[in-house]
DNA sequence: GCTGTTATGTACTTATGAGTACATAATGAG
DNA sequence: CTCATTATGTACTCATAAGTACATAACAGC
C-alpha cells in the first residue's frame, strides 16, 4: 500500500547490537550505526525511534535470547549439577580469547552511563534476577542431589557473581583453560 | 616566585575521581568536573592536562591505594585463609546498599569505551593481575595450611572473579547479608 | 498511467563538550 | 614599588553528534 522497507529489521538490530556491544552505548554514535547498517538516520528513526529506544530494543532482544537458552539448558537432564555445568561451559568460548574481549552487552551496559536511566537499570536487574532464579529454582528442585550443608540460594548467587566476573575479565582475553579452571572451582561448591 | 595555586591538587583529584566514579569517563564532561571542583577549565588543564590525562592520574591513584591496602591486609597474620577473608569482608560496605551502587571505578572503566585505549586497558589489566598475584602468592606461601586437592592459582583467580562479579552486582544495591553469604560460599573453596 | 502513502537520502539545525586565547590577578625577587 | 612569572576567569573556537525538514523514490489500488 506504500513504499516497502528496503531492509530486514531483525538483521539491522543484530548489526546495531554488535556495534553497541563493541563500543558501548555512549561510545556509539548514530553515524557508527548508519555506517554499519547502511541505513540513513531517518530510516533508523522511523523504524526504531531515537538512540535510546533503539538500544532498549537491542538490549531486550539480547536478554530474551540468553534467557531462552538458559531456561532450556539449566532445566535439561536429571542432574542439576551437570545441567548447570553445561550451561556455564557453553560460555567459555564467549569469555576467553579474542572473541571474548567484548564481554557481555548487558554487563557492559551496567557500567556505561546509560544504566543511570531507570529503563535500562530495571532491565539489567531483571535479567540478572531471572538468571539467578533459573539457577536457584533448579538447585532447589533437586536439593536432594546435594549434601547436608548445601544452600541452593547462596550457590545460585555465587554462580552469578562468578559468571559476571568472568565476563568482565573476558576483556583481558584469558585462555579457555583459565576460564575452565575457574568453573571447576565453582563446581566444587555444588556438592 | 609566582602566583601560587589556589587549590590542593590531591583534593581536586579526589573530587574528580568521585565524579568519574559516578558518571563514568564518557559520561563525565569537563563542565561536571569544573562544577564539582570549583576550578575553571584552564586551571584543570594547566594542572593535570586534558581529560584523558586527568582520568589516568585519577585511575592510578585509585589503583595505588587499593593495592597498598591489599598488600597490607592479605599478608597480615599467620592464617592465609583469615587474611583473605578479612580482605574480602572489608569490601562488603563498598558493594552493598546505596553506597555500593557506584561499584568499582576500575571495573566501571573496564566496560566504558575509554578502556579501548591501550593506556587504560593496560592499567586495568595490571591492577587485576596485581591483586590476583597478591592472593596467589599468599596462598602459595601457605600452601601447607590447605588440603591435598587445593590449587592456589585457581583459587586466587576464582576469588578475583567473584570480587569483580560482586562489584558489578553492587549496582543493584544488594543487602550486606547477600554479599556476606556469597563470600561464605567462596571461603568454602579455601580449605 | 495517476494518486495517495510510506520509505529513503541529502542537507540542515541545534546542542554539547573539548580545548584555548587572552586579559587580569596574585605572588616572590630585586 | 616594579617586574617577571605563574595562576585564574571569561569568552571564545571548533568538532562532533543527535535529531529533523524536505524533496524524491517506490510501491498498492484505482
Amino acid at each position: 500500500m506504500a513504499r516497502p522497507r528496503s531492509f530486514d529489521p531483525d538483521e539491522v538490530l543484530d548489526v546495531a547490537r554488535d556495534v553497541f556491544w563493541q563500543k558501548g552505548f555512549q561510545g556509539t554514535s548514530l553515524d557508527d550505526i548508519t555506517a554499519a547498517t547502511g541505513l540513513a538516520k531517518p530510516s533508523l528513526y522511523a523504524a526504531f525511534g531515537d538512540k535510546n529506544a533503539l538500544f532498549l530494543t537491542v538490549l531486550d532482544r539480547y536478554h530474551t535470547r540468553i534467557v531462552a537458552h538458559a531456561e532450556k539448558v539449566i532445566n535439561e537432564g536429571s542432574s542439576a549439577r551437570e545441567a548447570i555445568e553445561r550451561w556455564l561451559a557453553a560460555f567459555i568460548p564467549r569469555c576467553s580469547g579474542a572473541k571474548g574481549s567484548r564481554g557481555c552487552l548487558s554487563i557492559n551496559a551496567s557500567a556505561d552511563g546509560i544504566a543511570e536511566q531507570k529503563d535500562v537499570r530495571t532491565r539489567i536487574e531483571a535479567f540478572n534476577r531471572k538468571l539467578e532464579h533459573l539457577l536457584r529454582d533448579r538447585l532447589r528442585a533437586d536439593r536432594a542431589q546435594f549434601g547436608a550443608g548445601f544452600d541452593p540460594d547462596a550457590a545460585a548467587h555465587t554462580i552469578m557473581a562468578v559468571y559476571i566476573g568472568l565476563m568482565v575479565l573476558a576483556k583481558d582475553k584469558p585462555s579457555a583453560a583459565s576460564v575452565r579452571a575457574t568453573l571447576d572451582q565453582i563446581m566444587r561448591l555444588l556438592v
